[in-house]
DNA sequence: CGGACTATTGAGACTCCTCAACTAACGTGG
DNA sequence: CCACGTTAGTTGAGGAGTCTCAATAGTCCG
């Protein structure tokens, strides 16, 4: 499974170059366009370290010294805190192309730890910002990349505000579609205890939503890591009923 | 009430120039680094409208054409999205300093709407730009204002998170008391529906919430825009139970 | 001083959480 | 290759907390 997955990200990214999406927040560009240029990504491959990590490795813990930014090649990551009650509340998911290891303080906020196999670029946090310093236009992609972030952290705020488990589910499993229209199958590289202290539910709630979204034929398990959705305009429907 | 806030806002502000205020993401830099240099801030004050808005006033509507950023020099506005339900998502109060009317795909999400009466500096979308194009200096503020924006973000995931509602209210009132030892009085210069709708809770539960936590002795309301916390460690206590 | 909006309080329904027992899948070593 | 142990996931019963609906009190503004 991890296998197909790597092979599929391989595919997408373009396999040697560090890769930035992020839609601008500019009505003249067109939505694709901060992809980096080759001359750009040359560069970033030059001050990066290429690093690949094992699934459940840890790349950074929390409150470390943070003196890397990470961009994902291929894999996926997960972000988590560790709260004082001995909870484990999982802030992110992260996808190739992603950004990760912004710090506050001079320290990472959270802890980063592979859920598949992963390819990254580690960039030494000053390296790179002299590199953003020198390439005014190299700087805007991340800012582009930034405001992105932005969005989706707030989309992740009205998908955690949702109360009811099924449209949780709902939403979240859209999120891992990407597209509107995307695949009718998608992978959840991640496990069941993830995603429900991803959303703010105990594990037993997401087991009974994913179980009652199964019964009332909206999608199927084939196996653990990927669901399929049987009746599409159904699950439209209960994920924008809010 | 609005008017004495205005005054104190003036003060904190520059009263001129734009104000920008993040805390970096890289050790090197002091906390309070990238504020604008005086050079900066009267480019920005040239390319920039400054615009006066009345209380409940409405800036941008969701879903038109985004042309214009803003930053806030004085007053308190929020951005919300209504949902097809009819129900209303406050999503952010934003005060001085806080940059707003960033566009997805240029339009804008949601719809902003002052809060007090406020003074705004509104920037076209693409001289704003051409200007930090220019300036890779400015545009690292910017940058930096953006990580901060993020972290900002997922602070509020982690407040909509939580389930209890008093729980919330002492994280929000947290939030605007600004730093860990701020003032013991506070402005709640909004509405108990706007900070329920902010919260994901019912304007009920908001109330029951706030005279609870007045019943206990932790705070009380000398008005209705104005919290003074009494039993800070106990404050402290219920704030980070999580 | 009235009218409209904002906030408080109560009763009952609903949903999710916790605790606990049980089943399924995985992988490790014999 | 199979058996066993461990981890991951499912299911049930009871309890805690918020939501809704409805009625009441308070506040601001004309």
């Amino acid at each position: 499974m991890i296998e197909k997955q790597r092979s599929r990200k391989t595919m997408a990214s373009s396999d040697v170059e560090p890769a930035l999406q992020a839609t601008p927040f500019l009505p003249p560009i067109r939505p694709d366009a901060p992809l980096l240029t080759d001359d750009q990504r040359m560069q970033l491959a030059r001050i990066a370290t290429r690093v690949r990590v094992a699934p459940r490795e840890v790349i950074y813990r929390e409150e470390t010294q943070a003196s890397s930014v990470f961009i994902i090649a291929e894999g996926v990551v997960k972000a988590f805190k560790d709260l004082p009650s001995g909870r484990r509340w999982v802030t992110a998911f992260l996808f190739p192309a992603d950004v990760f290891g912004l710090a506050e303080n001079g320290r990472y906020v959270r802890t980063a730890q592979a859920v598949t196999a992963a390819l990254l670029y580690r960039f030494d946090v000053n390296v790179l910002i002299e590199a953003l310093k020198s390439d005014g236009d190299l700087q805007f992609k991340f800012l582009c990349k930034l405001t992105h972030e932005v969005r989706e952290a707030q989309r992740q705020t009205i998908l955690i505000g949702r109360k009811d488990a099924i449209g949780k589910i709902t939403m979240f499993i859209r999120q891992l579609q990407r597209e509107p229209n995307g695949p009718r199958d998608i992978d959840l590289p991640m496990t069941r205890s993830d995603i429900a202290s991803y959303l703010g539910l105990s594990l037993e709630s997401v087991s009974r939503a994913t179980r009652a979204l199964e019964r009332r034929g909206v999608l199927c398990f084939p196996n653990r890591h990927m669901v399929r959705i049987i009746d599409q305009p159904q699950f439209d429907r209960i994920e924008s009923t809010l």
